[in-house]
DNA sequence: TGTACATCAGTGAACGCGCGTTCACTGATGTAC
DNA sequence: TGTACATCAGTGAACGCGCGTTCACTGATGTAC
């Protein structure tokens, strides 16, 4: 309408994006249609595909950009040369903060996980999972944590904050999730066993 | 083919509900059509019109009676007058047994719980994690745990059982979930802040 | 500045396909006499 | 036991609808001279 530059296709792509991933994130992608989405974003559904090959594109990118952009950020904490429980605390402090200013991204990549997990790379740089997995193997190789199985440990750190994260989102449980990291950090470490030292307590 | 009596309904309604489930927790609910569960059973699609009103129907009725069954039995438990360790014990290893019994249940359930979940009765009998939020209120009443947020509580000590159960379904975690219930229980009751009374410690 | 042409974001109508669903029908089984 | 009829699980073909996708087109903007 009265915008300075009409012709900017990166606009509208945006404006296409970040109204799939609000759909998305609301009532799941099988139930999105194109013409939900063109509607939404107030073009004729054929101008979607001026930006994306496919529906199915339009979910894949989005999967891939938001999970990979939260697995490398996930992955650079869990790599650093820190104590276990330091590290903890910056993940879910980091995961919570992430959640609150964009609850959409974290109810789309939850609904949408089973069907596009499988896309993601193996390797720790990519796959958010596997990063934990091997801070869990090396915390318990350096005695830092009690639990010998690193993907139990992965399972039951990731439920701890997983779940209220999910309760946040169904109202369930009254946010923000930010709210909670302080005693999500001491239940995700109680529960891989690391109860030792009390060192660098908040404030 | 040869089975004695042919004739009986009950017989076919039983493979519809089998397969339509196989189905639903394999590749969802949208994924899969009435003619892939018709196909399964070996009958004609239209013969799936004769035990149900709709596809959407078969779906309600697989997530309503498993849920509910599963929703009776935790709160069965939940309600009971004994310590909360003991109650949660009980709680964690039913719900192990019957996940390696019934793995499809669950992986069902788990992905289709956003669709149905909202159909679900709101009182204690029906919903399990209503039951559940109640026998935190009141072991926390009771001065048998910590967190005094029931939600809170409620979802941490879920995410700490659930998440290693998804980790299971998905081959990341290896099985069966049984094997883990002691630590699932130590978890959750950690989680909620129940660590005195060793009481009844196994074996 | 004015004119001719190229570019390209967005349109509108149509497409074919797979889906859930319907319906008249079949034929094996059960029942009454 | 035999015959006539009722029941009903299951069939096969067709339906209409909404979906993702395509395509020739429009018209505003940018560019060259």
């Amino acid at each position: 309408m009265s915008d300075i530059r009409v012709r900017d296709s990166t606009v509208t792509r945006a404006r296409i994006e970040r109204e799939a991933l609000r759909l998305f994130a609301e009532k799941g992608f099988d139930a999105t249609s194109i013409r939900d989405i063109a509607q939404g974003v107030g073009v004729a559904d054929a101008a979607l595909y001026r930006y994306f090959r496919s529906k199915e594109a339009i979910g894949r990118e989005l999967f891939l950009a938001h999970y990979c952009a939260l697995a490398s950020a996930i992955a650079g904490i869990a790599r650093q040369k820190r104590p276990f429980r330091a590290k903890a605390r910056a993940l879910i402090e980091l995961f919570c903060t992430l959640f609150d200013q964009q609850p959409d991204v974290f109810s789309f990549i939850l609904l949408n996980q089973h069907a596009h997990l499988r896309f993601v790379p193996r390797d720790e740089g990519g796959n958010a999972v596997e990063a934990l997995r091997r801070m869990m193997a090396d915390a318990h190789a350096a005695g830092e944590i009690g639990e010998r199985n690193a993907d139990l440990a992965t399972a039951k750190a990731l439920g701890v904050v997983l779940q209220p994260a999910t309760f946040v989102l169904y109202g369930r449980l009254q946010g923000p999730l930010r709210s909670y990291a302080a005693s999500l950090t001491e239940a995700a470490c109680e529960v891989v066993g690391s109860r030792q030292s009390a060192v660098g307590s908040r404030i």
